[in-house]
DNA sequence: AATGTAGTCAACCGCTGGCGG
DNA sequence: TCCGCCAGCGGTTGACTACAT
């Protein structure tokens, strides 16, 4: 299926940009004369420096008699929102339920109007759900935050028993070797007492060497991996540079 | 008044699928 | 069935304008 030769294979020096009145009077001249059985040679004809699509581009979304310009009215948005609900972006078919108004125009002003207002209500411009509240969204991020310091937890005790802290000025801790082992029970901690959302705790996490089952889907213990102190995270977990985060020991301890 | 920034929209680019030889 | 041509489509660009600093 071999690619459409552009103008500018053929012909280059066909001129692009604006349309001029004058190419203008040229094209729906011709146009209301032959038709537009061929766009490709129509310019040839015409008298016309352009290239085929930049013809058909300018015939049809404003030269063909019937088009309306001029601001949406509410019902046409509307129309748009409801469509593109059930359609996405078929630009083309929205345009075939709002007779004068071209794809290109359609497209135009969901993308710098429609998309803005759907935010601005609270609706999610491309699923067309609502949006999580402000309050959901600080629950979220509090989640997000308590995942990361888990992460962060197991990350070290992945590692060998003792690990360096991390460099002053981060912590506010005596700078020397820590024993990880009390860690585990602050861990099992947070984990009971900072519930996670389903979908976030449903996230596969190397967890469930003990009590902490709530952490693991339901009926997705057995092939659970079971975090040894020794062992190694599994993948979602690697890649964790605990230097790379904003969190100190002391903001984990407190 | 000069400059920077954001918004708008006409036009272009490149891909896709239909069609005919 | 394969291949090339073509129109159509959706995403992107860039010129222009309005507004803010």
């Amino acid at each position: 299926m071999g690619r459409s030769p552009c103008c500018k294979e053929t012909k280059t020096d066909v001129k692009k940009g604006p349309w001029t009145p004058e190419e203008d009077r040229k094209l729906i001249e011709y146009v209301q004369l032959h038709g537009h059985r061929s766009w490709r040679s129509l310019p040839e004809n015409a008298g016309l420096n352009r290239c085929g699509k930049s013809c058909r581009l300018r015939w049809n979304n404003y030269l063909r008699p019937g088009i309306k310009r001029g601001q949406f009215s509410d019902e046409e948005e509307r129309q748009i929102v409801h469509l593109h609900s059930l359609l996405g972006n078929k630009w083309s078919k929205i345009s075939s339920f709002l007779p004068g108004r071209t794809d290109n125009e359609i497209k135009n002003h969901w993308n710098t109007r429609l998309k803005k207002k759907l935010l601005r209500m609270g609706i999610d411009p491309v699923t067309h759900d609502q949006l999580p509240s402000l309050a959901n969204l600080n629950a979220l991020l509090m989640q997000a935050a308590n995942l990361q310091m888990l992460q962060n937890l197991v990350q070290l005790m992945s590692t060998p028993n003792k690990v360096p802290l991390l460099p002053e000025p981060c912590s506010g801790i005596n700078p020397h070797l820590i024993d990880l082992l009390p860690l585990n029970s602050l861990l099992e901690e947070l984990l009971v007492t900072s519930p996670l959302d389903p979908i976030v705790s449903s996230y596969d996490m190397p967890i469930s060497c003990s009590d902490t089952h709530q952490m693991v889907p339901e009926g997705n213990l057995e092939g659970t991996e079971c975090l040894q102190r020794d062992s190694v995270a599994a993948a979602p977990w690697q890649g964790l540079n605990l230097a790379e985060q904003e969190f100190s020991w002391k903001d984990i301890l407190e």
